[in-house]
DNA sequence: CCAGACGTTGTT
DNA sequence: GTCTGG
DNA sequence: CCAGACGTTGTT
DNA sequence: GTCTGG
């Protein structure tokens, strides 16, 4: 699952990485430890590819209240065509969401030990999204997004049953295309990211509260542990 | 027909 | 909205 | 995902 | 144990 993750590049280096056109009023502060409930960056479009902000947990356009967003907050790829609350946003509303890493809790004989997982390139990578635009009974819209996770790789098999739907450079493309539609064809797209561009090392609990979001949630706990990552 | 669900994860 | 269960 | 709450009454 | 909040 993905439930935590990174966001602090510079709008305008993701706007250089991802070919951005056009920029949201509203782009989220950077955070070092997103959870769900609160506004992500992502971007939708294709011909204008847009940066912009979605509240993390998808609220289906029939949903009668915006309740049902906290549990759906991660989709699997497999099932995105059948399930009734995400197949429609599987067809035509599907949005990328930029991370530098993110993180799982790999449970040992001790307890359960949060660890940092990012490219080793060090560059943000696109998560897969689906997205919709609800409207509240006041008739206000509320963008809302779930991220979509898949088979884990060698690296994430080790700390996790699953791990988030990573898009190589070459499908985001595809990907955010809205005129494809073919089930095949985009489950293609989200085959699990190579293993070998990937490094992951344990962190400290402090990741653990969602309410901090500082720089020291992703560093590693030691110096031995940071020599002892995994990749 | 109407009522009720609509999800993922991990753990047992 | 649409499907499943009763 | 993890952390933290989990209740009612009457009074201000 | 289970739900809500972040």
């Amino acid at each position: 699952m993905c439930g935590r993750f990174t966001q602090f590049s510079n709008p305008d280096e993701l706007a250089e990485l991802f070919s951005v056109r056009e920029f949201a009023a509203f782009i989220p502060e950077p955070s070092y430890n997103l959870a769900p409930k609160q506004f992500l960056r992502a971007i939708v479009g294709h011909e204008n590819r847009r940066l912009g902000a979605l509240r993390w947990g998808l609220v289906p356009a029939w949903a009668k209240s915006e309740e049902i967003g906290q549990k759906l907050i991660n989709a699997r790829a497999e099932t995105l065509a059948e399930k009734p609350s995400f197949r429609e946003a599987f067809k035509k509303r599907r949005c990328m969401i930029p991370a530098n890493g993110f993180y799982e809790w790999r449970k040992s004989a001790k307890g359960k030990v949060p660890m940092y997982i990012y490219q080793k390139s060090e560059k943000p990578f696109a998560l897969a999204g689906l997205y919709e635009i609800w409207r509240t009974p006041a008739g206000e819209s509320l963008g809302t997004c779930t991220i979509v996770t898949t088979e884990p790789n060698s690296l994430m098999a080790s700390i996790h049953n699953r791990m988030p739907a990573i898009l190589s450079p070459a499908n985001i493309d595809s990907w955010l295309d809205r005129s494809i539609s073919e089930t095949a064809q985009l489950h293609q797209l989200l085959q699990p990211f190579p293993s070998e561009k990937m490094a992951a090392y344990k962190i400290s609990s402090l990741v653990n509260s969602p309410k901090n979001n500082s720089e020291a949630c992703f560093k590693p706990v030691s110096l031995s542990d940071a020599s002892t990552e995994i990749s």
